[in-house]
DNA sequence: TGTACATCAGTGAACGCGCGTTCACTGATGTAC
DNA sequence: TGTACATCAGTGAACGCGCGTTCACTGATGTAC
């Protein structure tokens, strides 16, 4: 059943949108075609009229995932507070809705050049983000910095959802959330 | 045919070391025990003679891995030689016997209970491993710079795997490298 | 503005392949005498 | 120490299921007149 252009459109970003919500949730290769359809409350069969891969509609999510993960994240004005809300118990029990690149993390590095070079666009911005709140230092001085802290936050966030102990991943944002929150990184 | 109970051993031990190789490289659900068994030099019809099923020998290749991406780590004196080697560029590139926790990153998260107590377990004994190389401050104050330290670690090397340009991802190597390894965490 | 037809977004059955797992079988090992 | 038999590690074919992808079909939309 034919539905209006503008009605497919919406379907096609309602995919998009479903994609990135579950790849960050269960992996790439956790989700199939079938669950992120009916996530967006179509059936699989139409998928390929969207896309022609599971690969091409992943490599969209993720861009779409590392916008709509990091939209909040300008309206921050001060470092400590972004670095809070990142590590907060909230970020990490939210995989779905959360920070794309510590939700996929690893499994990056083992798909298509054109999703890594999307995921590293990304990684860039965030980077440039974090550099315009930090203070001091010469210009290279606060790039050090501020990749020095993406990775702390990045890996602060990925050990404590490893971890099946609520106690230590609470221990291991807190101790992450003082150092390149509170302080900053000399 | 029956091989002798010290070699059906140290083909079990075989297919463990396989496992833990090819899983940080491929991914839990990038390999299969197809292709384990193949690299461990057996069939995989095998397989189910050493382990109840795919899980349980990720669980043990896990703990391998965890133990053995590590060992070399007990010999270092400080901490700047310790960070650079775990942020060098052949750490980057050799996924497939480096540290467990980057290599599988995000993916524990989705793990059985087990496998990722096994993790926490291996992410403890890394931060009291940091501990030991710190100085000065309280105990409460070495671990909280321990962790922040083991995070930034591999915060890095997730990032620098994921970006697909080379250039990037040594500039971030080398800003981690001397913001934890150089200079010690206030 | 209304009618007739072409288009095409979405449906659901079906295909094919890969992979985890099972199983009957083989033949060397281990053991009882 | 040697022989006969039971055990069992490993083999490779086969099973079954899930999943990515295809396809004939449907019926509402868009368009030509």
């Amino acid at each position: 059943m034919r539905v209006s252009r503008q009605q497919a459109a919406e379907n096609r970003q309602r995919i998009v949108a479903a994609g990135a919500r579950l790849f960050r949730d269960g992996g790439f290769d956790g989700i199939g075609v079938d669950a992120i359809m009916k996530e967006a409350g179509l059936t699989h069969g139409g998928f390929y009229g969207h896309f022609a891969s599971k690969d091409a509609l992943a490599e969209e999510a993720v861009a779409h995932a590392l916008e709509h993960s990091t939209a909040w994240q300008d309206r921050m004005t001060s470092l400590a507070e972004l670095v809070s809300i990142y590590l907060s118990p909230r970020h990490r029990a939210d995989r779905a809705n959360g920070c794309a690149v510590a939700a996929l993390g690893a499994d990056v590095a083992r798909q298509r050049p054109v999703l890594r070079r999307t995921v590293a666009a990304g990684i860039r911005a965030q980077i440039d983000r974090i550099v315009s709140l930090l203070k001091g230092g010469t210009p290279a001085n606060r790039r050090r910095r501020a990749i020095a802290t993406y990775a702390g936050m990045v890996g602060a966030l990925t050990l404590a959802r490893a971890v099946d102990d609520p106690v230590l991943a609470q221990e291991i944002l807190t101790a992450a959330q003082q150092t390149f929150g509170k302080r900053q990184l000399a």
